[in-house]
DNA sequence: CCCATCCATCTGTAAAATCGATAATAAATA
DNA sequence: TATTTATTATCGATTTTACAGATGGATGGG
């Protein structure tokens, strides 16, 4: 291959000699001396002089050496930016989830085995989680367990039933545990379509038979918090995710648990990577240890 | 090879597509898939987007590509200084003779049978020629054989005596042909010290017992000629070389003849190029056909 | 709905680069 | 002058590498 031979024949010329050349690429010096000798013989140029003493450039070898020098510092450049470029990256695990609260104990793990790997944490819906992650700006991603697998390689951490929950006042409610039909007739505060919470809640209406309509559409957990604690309403969410908030009930649904499974996911492709490796690695450890999340 | 990947991502990049690269660089499209996803996957970067519908370069792609452009313009320059260079001298063959008459015969039939070569004829001394040879300055010498092969190949070509001469009215010479002796204490004019035809005549004389003490020393069969021609004395030249001076007297020497063997040479390293392999069997059939020269 | 196009992936193969050993040469040193 | 050291050339063998060919999946257009 030329570049091979122009490679062979830059080393040469700069170091001024083969064995110096050879050894300050870890190579042989026979290697550079076949490519050499290959380059001069294709193009019926003779490179270098190597009468007596020392080997010096010849007119055609000045030439090209000065084609080859901004060749390969060219060259350089391009290995240089790729190098940082992973060296960047390699320090640092770019988590994005769909709720925070399932990975934070994996996450506080991983920290502490290893200290010197930054994490940025990141959040949007499933789909964002899929997209970054197939667009490589995130490493690791954890969102509501639904297949599609072998693009993903998945690690579920576990489930949490989703509850309905009201302001503390909210007037007209039976005592829990409640079915969902008897939340049908109510005003309900559901979040954007694609995302699972609603998906899944939909979901185990239509396998009751119940149609919910959602009195508003919110875009986001918190804005969903905040439309029920003004009392605009009842909300869902998985009982992990409720939190802490004063202001509001939970309230416990009848029937089977709507399972909210939270999966940390990575490109299968990616998974050879250590970092990301480590961290699947703790997940599947986190996931044995627990079943059922609170 | 790094060289082998930028240089797959760099066209799949121009051409926007991995197929279409393929075929622009006679490549079949997996080679070129397999080159930009080791290259991805070496420093754990995406290049390409490689969602529905076409191909786009990432936000590190770009910036690849910014590299890259220079990178193999400056690899072209390269490569466009080497072809250049060989085309040029494809079409020449560079001939180097001590002396030019030998050879006419054998560079009309090689210009006859490859009108296409053009062909430069240099002069210059048995050394000359040898240095012009390892520079590849020249493609073929033209010298008295005397071996040190192994570097170089050699087609003898005949040989021809070597005769004294002087001005037709140069006084005090014998009938012919004239020992060697008779010649020492007579005006002699002899070339530079490296001249194969001194050496040779040097060579004679020791070996009959008599030292020639050179009264002239002149650099050049010409100088010899026109020196002799003014009636300085007495010069020494391969019969061949004699020409048809009108002023000048052939002496044709007694005892063995002192041969000059005129030998068509190349670097044996270089030999396999077609002109030059083209050039050597036509002295080779030559040879065959002479046997010695006038 | 089918066909054409494009990309990903796998496996074997062919070509290349490289190594290791050896030879040859010149300069340096004893 | 003999010997050591440093250098490049060359040859055969090995290992690496890149590539072709086949296959499958996904997409978009007719």
């Amino acid at each position: 291959m030329l570049y091979t031979r122009l490679r062979a024949f830059h080393m040469v010329a700069q170091e001024g000699g083969f064995s110096r050349a050879a050894e300050a690429m870890g190579l042989t010096q026979p290697a550079l001396s076949d490519q050499v000798r290959k380059l001069e013989q294709e193009f019926d140029l003779l490179l270098f002089n190597r009468q007596r003493k020392r080997l010096t450039l010849t007119e055609a070898g000045r030439r090209l050496f000065e084609l080859t020098l901004p060749l390969f510092e060219q060259e350089a450049r391009a290995q240089e930016f790729l190098t940082e470029s992973r060296e960047r990256m390699a320090g640092t695990l770019r988590v994005m989830a769909d709720s925070a609260s399932h990975v934070t104990e994996v996450l506080s793990r991983f920290r502490a085995r290893h200290p010197g790997v930054k994490i940025v944490l990141t959040s949007g819906n499933s789909r964002d989680v899929v997209a970054a992650l197939e667009d490589w700006r995130a490493d690791i991603g954890v969102l509501d367990s639904q297949a599609e697998a072998g693009e993903l390689m998945r690690v579920p951490l576990g489930w949490s039933p989703i509850v309905a929950f009201a302001r503390r006042d909210f007037p007209a409610l039976p005592h829990p545990p409640v079915p969902l039909a008897r939340l049908a007739g109510l005003p309900l505060i559901l979040r954007e379509g694609p995302s699972r919470t609603r998906q899944k809640v939909e979901e185990a209406a239509r396998a009751a038979g119940v149609t919910l309509v959602p009195a508003i559409e919110a875009e986001g957990r918190e804005a969903v918090r905040e439309l029920v604690a003004s009392g605009a309403g009842i909300g869902f969410v998985a009982r992990a995710e409720f939190g802490h908030d004063a202001r509001l009930r939970m309230i416990p649904l009848a029937g089977p648990p709507i399972r909210m499974e939270e999966t940390v996911v990575c490109l299968a492709r990616r998974a050879g990577l250590r970092k990301i490796r480590a961290f699947m690695a703790l997940a599947a450890e986190q996931a044995g240890m627990d079943g059922k999340k609170l």
